[in-house]
RNA sequence: GCGCCUGUGGAGGAGUCCGGUCGUCCUCAUCGCCCUGUCAAGGCGAAGAUCGCGGGAUCGAAGCCCGUCAGGCGCGCCA
């Protein structure tokens, strides 16, 4: 039907004969010459039609429209001398329009088909098919392309086996929310979708595969962000007889390899390491954005007896004082704004916030300097390294308060301090993070990764435990992570019983994984990635519906199918299933 | 579950604090006419809206109050 694309075309192909399908972009006419930008997945082309040379094609050329498609038959030219467009790729050329038909009309869509524009979120949900032809958003699809295809070849050749795995599983009782799949077979049971597959790929492991990995769709019930959806794509990996240096070493080089690929920028490997602990120390965050500095100090035993009475009782009563340097940041925010950070620092929990402006001669201005001793003032600019015109911040609390207020500080300051590069992509990784998490909720010990995550060495005393686990982070994201598995059954064994699980309990849950492993389950880790993030980051965006091709609404509908809908009663019957509240009216949505 | 922001011709925005002159304006799209080298073409003209929805106070509401729906961002939740 067509002999090349249209955006395929160059300089190269000048003198050829062709025959294009696309879809109007633009029609420029000028009375008599008329140009048509023509589109289709490639890129756009410039197509002329001369009402002398070829009165039957210009003649059609005039009744054309926005988005209507066509195919046109001609020959490809250099352009005259000062004609070329240097925004274009195919912009050396144009196609000189011989015949041209009319393949289909389009009514005038609801917005316009370009980059430039934005148009309302919802809208571009509904009609996705017309968002997607934005050359934007179809680079968007590339790209992910482009990282699945890397992961395959990259993958293959280090003897990984790519093993699907069910998507009708069994609810679990741990970690998020599950979707749920009622059972016709089955009345009153159900099937679950997966939140990962954990479990499956560990016994695969048992199985003797050794290496598997399967990029596969996840879901879990939970409020989607900008930054996670209800249902995402992981890079999911597991290894038998493996290691942590082993992980690392098959994921480094594939993400090195996305960023070179994707961006043609060269990062260096290894990856950074940080313990857990020194993370969230020198960054409040477990994630922490690398790309500039800010690192926070402690100033703790600074404030013991102070004659700032907040802090040292703070100091006294076992918390933190901890803050940073907003490098400028003093010379650049007006008093509104310091008393804005306040503000946010109070709305992320945190029980206040302590600027101080260094000005020349290491004179201080702050609300609480009047509180401050001398060896205090010289002991926050020797501890913090501040210089005239930087700006200190303080936060006093119980640690995890400090680290949160103070991380979302961080990253406040440094985007509006304009410290973020978006050249760079700075990688780390954490290792040994806690094995167990304090669960207020359930007022027990809860395993921070899974129960199945090896402990770092015998202690399993709950405070201290830390884990054989690990965490990729980009650019302030977390793009994945995962552990060294529990093999032995003594030490899982005594991982349950911190967990307080009974013996009824782990048998009804976890059966399956224990039985299996009686039959010589090897060694074995793994890691899951997230791909939409990732797929994000590479493309720049700040959220994942932007790198992906049918993206739900924050509230979990779905404009474009019209989704979740009520079912024909009919339907529920057969489930042996009745709605309690009927979920939503119709036209709710 | 909670907090914040948004909703105005087909699209994006201004107008909303401080009610009357506002269904007033800008950019794009649409329709018509003109134009033989533009490329976000240009010029002239036209059409297009119960200001998300419901209620309330007011002589009078796009604007104020209450409720509600939808979208976005965040907290809780979730790796």
């Amino acid at each position: 039907m067509r002999t090349h694309l249209c955006g395929e075309l160059r300089l190269a192909h000048a003198g050829d004969q062709v025959t294009l399908c696309g879809w109007v972009a633009h029609r420029r006419d000028h009375g008599g010459v008329t140009f048509v930008d023509l589109r289709d997945r490639e890129g756009v082309v410039q197509i002329v039609f001369h009402p002398d040379d070829a009165p039957e094609a210009h003649a059609t050329a005039q009744e054309l429209r926005g988005e209507w498609v066509v195919r046109v038959t001609g020959s490809v030219r250099e352009r005259p001398p000062g004609m070329a467009n240097v925004d274009l790729a195919t912009g050396a050329v144009e196609v000189v329009v011989t015949s041209v038909e009319v393949l289909n009309r389009a009514e005038t869509p609801p917005f316009v088909i370009e980059d430039r524009i934005e148009a309302d979120e919802l809208l571009r949900l509904e009609y996705r098919y017309l968002d997607l032809r934005r050359p934007e958003m179809t680079r968007a699809l590339r790209l992910r392309h482009e990282i699945n295809r890397t992961i395959r070849e990259h993958m293959d050749p280090l003897g990984f086996l790519e093993v699907e795995t069910p998507v009708l599983t069994t609810a679990t009782p741990e970690g998020a929310r599950d979707f749920l799949v009622p059972s016709r077979m089955f009345p009153g049971s159900f099937y679950a979708l997966p939140q990962s597959p954990q479990q499956l790929k560990q016994l695969l492991m048992v199985a003797g595969q050794d290496r598997y990995y399967q990029i596969v769709r996840c879901l879990r019930d939970e409020k989607p962000r900008a930054d996670r959806g209800l249902e995402f794509t992981q890079l999911d990996v597991e290894m038998s007889f493996a290691d942590e240096e082993d992980i690392v070493s098959v994921i480094e080089p594939l993400y090195a390899r996305v960023v070179r690929e994707t961006q043609g920028v060269d990062v260096t490997t290894p990856f950074r390491r940080m313990s857990y602990d020194e993370m969230l120390e020198r960054y409040g965050s477990d994630k922490p954005d690398l790309r500039y500095g800010m690192e926070l100090s402690t100033l703790t035993d600074l404030f013991e007896g102070s004659g700032f009475a907040a802090f040292a009782k703070v100091a006294a009563d076992g918390g933190v004082i901890k803050g940073l340097t907003a490098p400028r940041g003093a010379a650049v925010l007006s008093r509104k704004e310091l008393d804005k950070l306040v503000e946010d620092a109070k709305g992320r929990g945190a029980a206040g916030l302590v600027w101080i402006a260094v000005e020349d001669g290491r004179a201080l201005r702050s609300p609480v300097d009047k509180f401050l001793s001398d060896e205090e003032r010289n002991g926050i600019l020797d501890r913090t390294g501040a210089v005239p015109g930087d700006l200190v911040c303080l936060v006093g609390d119980r640690v995890d308060r400090a680290n949160v207020a103070l991380d979302g500080l961080r990253r406040d300051l440094a985007a509006r301090l304009d410290l973020i590069s978006d050249e760079r992509w700075e990688f780390v990784w954490y290792f040994e993070p806690p094995l167990f998490d304090w669960s207020d909720d359930e007022n027990k010990w809860v395993s921070n990764h899974h129960p199945f995550t090896a402990p770092l060495t015998d202690d399993l005393e709950p405070r201290t435990a830390k884990a054989r686990a690990y965490d990729l982070i980009l650019n302030g994201s977390e793009l994945g992570g995962g552990s060294i598995r529990i093999h032995d059954p003594q030490i899982q064994e005594r991982v349950f019983e911190v967990l307080g699980l009974s013996h009824e309990e782990i048998e009804s849950k976890f059966g399956h994984l224990i039985r299996a492993f009686r039959y010589g389950a090897p060694p074995h880790g793994g890691i899951a990635m997230g791909l939409d993030r990732l797929a994000m980051l590479m493309a720049g965006k700040d959220a994942i519906r932007d790198v992906q091709a049918f993206p739900k609404a924050q509230s979990g509908a779905d404009p474009l199918m019209g989704g979740p809908s009520p079912v024909d009663p009919a339907q529920l019957q057969e489930l042996g299933i009745r709605v309690i509240e009927p979920a939503r009216s119709e036209g709710g949505r």
